[in-house]
RNA sequence: GCCAGUGUAGCUCAGGGGUAGAGCAACUGAUUCGUAAUCAGUAGGUCGCGGGUUCAAUUCCCGCCACUGGCUCCA
C-alpha cells in the first residue's frame, strides 16, 4: 500500500484539496456548480457540523479502530463522513455510535489546529496516525492519497481533538462542546473521490445543530417536507402509478393526473401558437440509421432502450440475418430535422420553430429512478427553433422569457439558471471542435443573461457536445436538486444532418439550432408542481375544480345540484356532486381530503336565496353568494389561469 | 449498475415457526344532517415472486423482482 496514488483519476475538485472541509461559502446548494477556490470561511453552523464529522470519525475509531476515513464535510442538512471498515454499520449502530460521540462532547477537547510540514504529514500517514487515536499497523490510505494531491507550497494542518488526529484545513469550533446537538441520521454508500472505478466507502450520515431546540425544529420540517413528497400526494390524489408488469419508472397517468397534463399542454399550445411555433407530430421510434447519423449511437448507446430486431427467417424458423434495427428515440431532434429537411427551406422561412410533445423513451440506471422525477419514459415539452446566426439572440432571448412566464403563472421563484459552457482543453473530445462558434455562442447566451438582469452561474465543462446551455435548476420538497427546463443551443447536429437553407445570395447555409424545453417533461414538471403546491392546485390546475355538497338528499336539493353540475361541466369545469349519505360535516372532510379545491355547499336556504355556500381548500367557508357570480368568478378564475383563485 | 435497508387488505400500520389482525376506504341498510368523521352490518390477504431447511414457513436461509436512502448519471 504504499503506491501514492493507489486510486484512480481525481473527479471531484473539491476532494484535491487537502481538507474536503474547505468549501466555498455560499449556498451549499450552489456549491456544486462553483469551480474549485481558494479555501473559504464556513458558517457557524458549517463549523459546528464539520466538527462533528471529526467527533463522529472520534468514535468510529473507537469502536472500529481499522476505520480508514475518507472525506467528511458538511452539507446542506448536517455532515458526512466516508469510512472504509469491513463492519456493515447498520443504523442499529447508531446508538452506540452516539453515545461514544457523546462521551467526546462531554469530554469537551479543544481543537487543536497544527501546522506540520509535508515530509512529517506523510510520516504520520504512513504510520496510520490520520484520521486515527493513534499509530497503526495500516497507513492512512486515503488521508495519504488526500495528501499526495495537496499542491506544493500549500500549508499542511492537523486537527486533533482530544487523542484523534485528523487531517483537515479546518475550519472547526473552539471545544467538542460547542456542537449543541446532534443525531446520526442514515448511512450509505459513496466511492471513493465520487468515481465508479474507486472503492465504495460507508457515508454515515448526521446533521448538528447549535442546540436542540433548532435540531428538532428541523427534524419536524423535515416532516413536513415528507408530506410534500410527490410520490405520496401521487398516491393519495390518485394521480400516477407505477406497476411492476408494466415495468419500473414507466408512470401510468391516472385520470386526476392526466388532468394536469392536459392543462400544461393546453399552456403550452397557447404560449407557443402565439410565438409562432408550429406543431408536429413524430413517431416512437426510428431506424438505427438515423441515430447513426445523429451521433447518439453509439455515444448515448448506454441511454437507449436495446433495438428491436427484424430477422430474416430460414425455412426451419431459425434466424438467418438481422435485416433491420429500431430504438425507441431518446430525444425528438433527430426526427424533427428530418421534418426541417422534409421540404426545401428558404432564408424567408427562418425562424422556423417546429413544436411537439414528444415522447422520449430512456433507459436509465435502476438506482436512478425516483418516482417521477426520474422516469424512463417521459413527455417532453420540445421545440427546436431553426434560425440564422444573425437571428439567434432574439430567438434565444424569446425563448428566455417564454421561461420567465411560465415561471410566474406557477410562482415559481427559488430556482437557479446554470449556464454551462465548454472547457477549450477538451475541444475535440468532449465537445465539438469549433473554437470559434463555441465562443461566439457562449458570448450570445451570456449577452442574453445580462441583458435579461437574470442571476445565474456559469458552469465551465458541463455543455452538451453540440454547444452551451442554460438549464434550470429547481429543489424538491426532500432537497434533491433538478433540471427542470433546460434552453440549448446545437451548431453541430444540423450539418451532420446535412440540414441547409437557400440564403439571399443562392448558397446553402447550415441553420442554428435551439433545443428548448421551458416545461422539461410533463414527469419531472408534474412531480415538481405537486410538491411546490403541496397538491393544493390552483383551481385552473385542480384535477376536480368544484364539488357540490347538497345538505341531505331530498329530491329538489339533489336535482339542483346535478343541474348546477350540469351547467358548471357545460363550460369546460370539472365539477362533482357528493350525492353520498354522509352528514354535511362528512362531506366537507372528505373534499378537503381530496383536495376539491372549490366546495360549493348547497341546502334549502341557498337554493330559497338563490345562492350558493362557497368554501374553498384550506380557506374554509367563504359565506353565500348569487349563484350567477360564483360560476362567473369560478369560469374567470380559470380563465385567467390565476394563481390564487375565487 | 453499485452499497445498505424495506416488502403483511385499496391506504396507514400491528403481529409472528403451528397457515393472520386494527383503523380508514369499499359495499349493504338505516340516518336528513348547515361547513373537517351519523350508526350498524358485510366483504376483502397464496403475508412481493421462486427455491431450500423443517413434521410444519408469512416468520429462518438463498436467489430474483420492486420500492426506499445514497453513489454514479440526468429532463
Amino acid at each position: 500500500m504504499g503506491d501514492a496514488r493507489p486510486f484512480g483519476s481525481l473527479i471531484h475538485p473539491f476532494l484535491l484539496h487537502p481538507s474536503v472541509c474547505v468549501l466555498p461559502a455560499a449556498n451549499p446548494s450552489l456549491r456544486k456548480h462553483l469551480p474549485m477556490k481558494a479555501p473559504i470561511q464556513m458558517s457557524d453552523l458549517e463549523r459546528i457540523r464539520h466538527s462533528a464529522a471529526h467527533v463522529l470519525a472520534t468514535a468510529i475509531s473507537r469502536i472500529w479502530p481499522d476505520a480508514q476515513f475518507a472525506a467528511g464535510p458538511p452539507v446542506d442538512t448536517g455532515f458526512y463522513y466516508d469510512v472504509e471498515l469491513s463492519h456493515r454499520i447498520s443504523p442499529d449502530d447508531f446508538a452506540q455510535i452516539e453515545e461514544e460521540m457523546r462521551k467526546e462532547t462531554k469530554a469537551n477537547y479543544v481543537f487543536e489546529r497544527r501546522v506540520v510540514s509535508r515530509q512529517e504529514a506523510l510520516l504520520m500517514a504512513q504510520q496510520g496516525r490520520l484520521g486515527a487515536l493513534g499509530e497503526r499497523e495500516v497507513v492512512s490510505k486515503f488521508k495519504l492519497d488526500i495528501l499526495t494531491n495537496i499542491p506544493e507550497g500549500e500549508e499542511i494542518s492537523l486537527y486533533v481533538n482530544g487523542e484523534f488526529t485528523d487531517l483537515c484545513a479546518g475550519p472547526h469550533v473552539m471545544r467538542t462542546g460547542n456542537i449543541g446537538a446532534f443525531k446520526l441520521t442514515h448511512v450509505a454508500s459513496a466511492y471513493y473521490k465520487g468515481d465508479e472505478r474507486n472503492p465504495q466507502l460507508q457515508r454515515i450520515y448526521g446533521t448538528a445543530f447549535k442546540n436542540k431546540t433548532e435540531m428538532e425544529a428541523h427534524f419536524a420540517m423535515l416532516e413536513e417536507a415528507k408530506r410534500r413528497d410527490h410520490r405520496k400526494l401521487g398516491k393519495e390524489m390518485e394521480l400516477f402509478t407505477f406497476d411492476e408488469d408494466v415495468g419500473p419508472g414507466l408512470p401510468l397517468w391516472l385520470p386526476n393526473g392526466t388532468v394536469l397534463i392536459e392543462e400544461l399542454e393546453k399552456l403550452a399550445k397557447e404560449t407557443e401558437f402565439a410565438a409562432d411555433y408550429h406543431r408536429v407530430r413524430t413517431p416512437h421510434i426510428a431506424r438505427e440509421n438515423m441515430y447513426l447519423t445523429s451521433g447518439h449511437l453509439p455515444y448515448y448507446v448506454e441511454s437507449m432502450f436495446p433495438p428491436m430486431e427484424l430477422a430474416e427467417k430460414n425455412a426451419d424458423g431459425t434466424v438467418a440475418e438481422i435485416s433491420d434495427r429500431y430504438y425507441l428515440k431518446a430525444m425528438n431532434c433527430p426526427h424533427h430535422h428530418k421534418i426541417f429537411k422534409a421540404v426545401p427551406r428558404s432564408y424567408r422561412d427562418l425562424p422556423l420553430r417546429l413544436a411537439e410533445y414528444g415522447t422520449c423513451y430512456r433507459y436509465e440506471q435502476s438506482g436512478e429512478l425516483l418516482g417521477l422525477m426520474r422516469v424512463r419514459s417521459m413527455q417532453m415539452n420540445d421545440a427546436h427553433i431553426y434560425c440564422t446566426t444573425a437571428q439567434f439572440e432574439a430567438e434565444f432571448m424569446a425563448v428566455n422569457e417564454m421561461y420567465l412566464k411560465y415561471f410566474k403563472v406557477f410562482g415559481l421563484t427559488n430556482y437557479l439558471m446554470r449556464f454551462s459552457t465548454h472547457d477549450p482543453a477538451r475541444l475535440g473530445e468532449k465537445f465539438v471542435d469549433d473554437p470559434v462558434l463555441w465562443k461566439q455562442t457562449e458570448d450570445m447566451v451570456r449577452g442574453v443573461l445580462v441583458k435579461s438582469g437574470i442571476n445565474f452561474v456559469e458552469v465551465p465543462n458541463e455543455a452538451a457536445f453540440y454547444g452551451p446551455k442554460i438549464d434550470v435548476q429547481v429543489w424538491s420538497a426532500i432537497g434533491k436538486e433538478f433540471t427542470i427546463a433546460t434552453n440549448q443551443v446545437d451548431f453541430a447536429v444540423p450539418a451532420r444532418f446535412g440540414l441547409a437553407y437557400k440564403d439571399r445570395d443562392n448558397t446553402d447555409k447550415t441553420p442554428l439550432c435551439i433545443h428548448r424545453a421551458p416545461l422539461g417533461t410533463h414527469e419531472r414538471f408534474i412531480g415538481f408542481l405537486i410538491e411546490h403546491y403541496a397538491g393544493n392546485f390552483p383551481l385552473w390546475l385542480a384535477p376536480e375544480q368544484v364539488r357540490i355538497l347538497p345538505i341531505g338528499d331530498e329530491d329538489e336539493l339533489v336535482e339542483a345540484a346535478v343541474a348546477l353540475r350540469a351547467e358548471l361541466r357545460s363550460h369546460g369545469v370539472r365539477a362533482e356532486v357528493d350525492a353520498s349519505s354522509a352528514k354535511i360535516n362528512g362531506k366537507v372532510l372528505r373534499a378537503e381530503e381530496s383536495k376539491v379545491h372549490t366546495m360549493l355547499v348547497l341546502g334549502k336556504r341557498d337554493l330559497e336565496g338563490g345562492n350558493l355556500s362557497v368554501r374553498v381548500h384550506g380557506k374554509g367557508n367563504l359565506g353565500a353568494k348569487p349563484r350567477g357570480e360564483v360560476i362567473a368568478d369560478i369560469l374567470s378564475s380559470i380563465q385567467e389561469r390565476r394563481a390564487n383563485a375565487v
